[in-house]
DNA sequence: GCAAATTTGTTCGTATGTATT
DNA sequence: CAATACATACGAACAAATTTG
């Protein structure tokens, strides 16, 4: 036997899920059930669970069962366009729009806003020291009532301290977007941001928040947009479970932006 | 008690290997030891060693120890230029370079030249039926001696039938890039990409080349390359450990690409 | 609304196998 | 070959969450 029995176990049963025999949202046979089916201790059968677990096959709820999960229809997020070079895909503004193209239902949260100490990551990108103050903006995101990204967006405290762009202060929506309140605010244009890809385990915040396993991944987004003078105007960083989420990127000339075959 | 031990061990442990108490690269006491420590069972110091190994922390090699993972530094690639629309990042050609740049040494492996059936994902980005044949053309990547990633092209079959673009058929490097091959041979000349960037499990192939656990973490992007009648000529697939990986969007005007802070 | 039954979660003890030194 | 350390597997008991009667 080359293959210890619960990886065989668990293989049998990912077939089975593959297959369709068992069908997503449908439940697997008990613990107990599944001991005498393989002919196996119980903790075996647990192994072999834990297994189909963090590849992502199934999820067990205390007191019910082990259940297949459901297939998500992933969110689809572009992170540049080729047209409108400056506000680019899944910010605060647009993000309402842009989801309700997709024939989705998008909601936020209420807006919070907070005085931070930025740390590293933030105040190198924005310039600044670390632990300068700045101004925190934070909401929470969902699409058809599921809970779909966390946006967090710091900006430098000049830009609040000089009475020029105070309306980053107020726990509300900037409806027009904050890229265009800024320009007509401080003159400051948004000629183009960077955008950061990374991939991690969630914290505990977010691991509640989504409801997501301890080892499940989520993709963090750093964007930087810079103004006309080559100078960071603001940091927003975006979480995003990655079982719920892909991303786009277009660059050059390109036909219409067919959503295509996943 | 509200979390449970092995819960509380892990997250003893670590804190230790966040405050460096328990450096990279270095081990932790053995299970029997680990057991007398916490007052535990070996099973229970076990289900925490587990937790810290799907949490990233630390791996286990049998029959030595439990040893803190040593921190990678992440490759970067940038997926888009705002200078050069057309060809862009991490691609066949381009990889060699572009790696230099960052002071880090890049290898290739040879090209694995293989007829296949496109599948769904494939056929439809080229616009061709599913289980059409296609020219596929597969390489292992490296940086610094690490296995770092896969990538497998695929072109329509037309290219080499009509005779022009017969050299995608060796199983050799297209050194001026296949972009700039196939406008010679073809005149179809590569005027935009577009990248569709998802998360997954490793399958086993991938588990084995790049070392990753079962349950850990890869990028897939999917490349479709079109040329000037807006018809794709390309799919590239390129498979990254979310590990060592990470990427990054440029959009618009922004000040020169310094490779900031992580 | 409560008690019982069901199902998964945690913890222990023990034995044996496999990889490395 | 022996010692060490992790991997697999079994059995058992009790706890916690949920559903059922």
């Amino acid at each position: 036997m080359a293959e210890p029995m619960y990886k065989q176990i668990a293989e049998d049963l990912r077939k089975k899920i593959e297959t369709g025999e068992l069908a997503p949202g449908g439940q697997l046979p008990t613990e107990l059930d599944l001991r005498e089916s393989y002919n196996a201790s119980r903790n075996t059968i647990r192994d072999a669970i834990k297994r189909l677990i963090s590849s992502g096959y199934v999820e067990t709820r205390p007191g019910q069962g082990t259940f297949v999960l459901r297939n998500i229809d992933p969110f689809v997020t572009t992170l540049s366009r080729d047209k409108d070079s400056g506000l680019g895909g899944g910010e605060g503004a647009s993000y309402l729009s842009e989801v309700s193209k997709q024939h989705r239902t998008p909601e936020v949260g209420p807006v919070r806003v907070e005085m931070q100490l930025a740390r590293p990551e933030i105040a190198a990108r924005l310039r600044v020291p670390t632990d300068t103050q700045v101004v925190s903006r934070h909401q929470e995101r969902f699409i058809d009532g599921t809970p779909w990204s966390l946006q967090t967006s710091f900006y430098p405290m000049e830009l609040v301290t000089s009475g020029r762009a105070t309306r980053l202060l107020l726990a509300e929506d900037i409806t027009e977007g904050t890229a265009t309140y800024l320009e007509g605010a401080t003159g400051r244009k948004q000629v183009g941001y960077r955008d950061w890809i990374t991939a991690r385990t969630p914290d505990e915040n977010e691991q509640k928040f989504f409801g997501l396993p301890h080892d499940s991944t989520v993709f963090e987004i750093f964007r930087t947009a810079f103004d006309q003078s080559g100078v960071p105007t603001r940091v927003t960083v975006t979480v995003f479970p990655a079982d719920r989420n892909q991303f786009i990127v277009n660059v050059g000339t390109l036909p219409d932006p067919e959503y295509d075959a996943r």
